[in-house]
DNA sequence: GCAAGTCGGTTCGGTACCGAACAGAGATCA
DNA sequence: TGATCTCTGTTCGGTACCGAACCGACTTGC
């Protein structure tokens, strides 16, 4: 903590790792390392045995499947909320997924055996992080059902919303292509969504940046499925203790 | 274990309960309760506070999503190779999804607060559980995918796959109508989809009643989804030990 | 053996999304 | 300034699935 930038880009910044009590962190803080997550980068693909686990503060990543046929779909997405690499303490030390960042930014990680060995004293930190884990479950089956009733432009406000909370401006850096392949869908559909969303006011984007200008004007356009997501979030994981910066 | 018919029905039918160590089973087997599981019987539903955990033996539960606009879709299945309540160890009493019996069967439950104790030593079981929670997670994500990218007939196939693998024999009693619920489309694409398995010979089904004639044409028609899933179970719970009935 | 209920087959029009192809506008860099 | 690349807008035909409706066949129970 001795950079003068340190106040900028700091652990607690990722809502797990400050939810932690001040001793469990103490013994995690000198191992994070951390690391500029940049756009695209793989943190880990389908099958890879996990050397790290990945606690984003300002990267949001995106955990997708490719499928052989060349499709593909994001199952959930981890931000400052969450951890990237569940599989390791959750026993398969790799899963059928792959984790590629989404949006570029600053994350910490953490050897291995070190996550394993503080999972292991069975404490409140073991608890956290399965407590988080049931949230990203409730994210992937929410997305599952989502998929299949829900329309593209539905599913564009949802993901919006989804990653804005995740972001502290109001604007993201991202093209429709990006989105189409999160989405699962054609880029096409993604225009069209978009376009009808600029046309009511409720965003408005140019090459790759998008900004929102009524949020919620997208909260009253997207399916039930954001709000069902940001409940359980909140439900399970409301009643840590934040510790600041 | 006095009644003559114990052997047609042991806990050890359940492939959690059969890879348990003989001192950990000790001592949840004088507090697992038998259960009839019927058709449509609900677990737990939305929200619900679970009270206990289920073992399915013959049984098959369906973990459900309903949405407001009455649309639903299967987001996991749970047979004898897994146990119903996963939420209540990760930390959540409850989950916003909906656990309906979709083949009936016997089951065995077990009270919440023992199953927490027996988590609790952080041992063997707790590590036993989190793996079929990791498999759990991986078939919600490859159902997200499936549902997006796949067609009515290849998640036929998969849907009939993984419940053959659930049971004894070859025949399942089932309607299209529950079918099509399960996959979250409609009877009529069910009806479409299962006369062209039937003329292909793959299967034959009247009224209720579904018989698989070639395995190995379902699976040909089926997407990769299927295997996947299939080949994760195998991974995760693969080393486990059985003991005999 | 008849009535009532359930299950499966079929049809029709409508629509959301796909696949491919192309055009123009903004960015980037020589 | 012009060449090139990326990103967005638009079009066209095709298709998988939806929503509603209806009918016949089988099952069950009186």
């Amino acid at each position: 903590m001795s950079s003068p930038h340190a106040v900028l880009h700091n652990p607690n910044q990722n809502h797990l790792l400050a939810a932690m009590q001040d001793a469990d962190f103490a013994r995690l803080a000198p191992h994070l390392e951390q690391v500029q997550m940049r756009l695209g980068d793989v943190i880990y693909d389908s099958g890879d045995k996990l050397h790290h686990v990945y606690f984003p503060t300002t990267a949001i990543v995106s955990l997708h499947y490719l499928l052989e046929n060349g499709g593909s779909s994001e199952i959930a997405g981890v931000g400052n909320e969450g951890v990237v690499g569940v599989s390791l303490f959750m026993g398969g030390d790799s899963t059928p997924s792959r984790a590629v960042v989404q949006t570029g930014g600053v994350g910490y990680r953490l050897k291995a055996h070190l996550l394993m060995e503080e999972f292991n004293r069975a404490g409140p930190v073991m608890r956290l992080l399965l407590r988080y884990t049931q949230a990203l479950l409730t994210q992937m089956s929410q997305t599952a059902v989502c998929n299949r009733h829900h329309t593209v432009e539905q599913q564009l406000c949802r993901w919006l919303l989804l990653t804005l909370d995740r972001l502290p401006g109001r604007e993201l850096t991202m093209t429709q292509e990006l989105i189409a392949n999160m989405l699962g869908v054609r880029r096409e559909g993604v225009t069209e969504a978009a376009g009808k969303l600029q046309a009511r006011g409720h965003i408005s984007y140019r090459r790759g940046h998008i900004t929102v200008l009524d949020r919620s004007g997208l909260e009253s356009t997207t399916c039930e499925c954001y709000g069902v997501v940001k409940k359980e979030f909140a439900r399970l994981l409301s009643d840590v203790r934040q510790r600041q910066a």
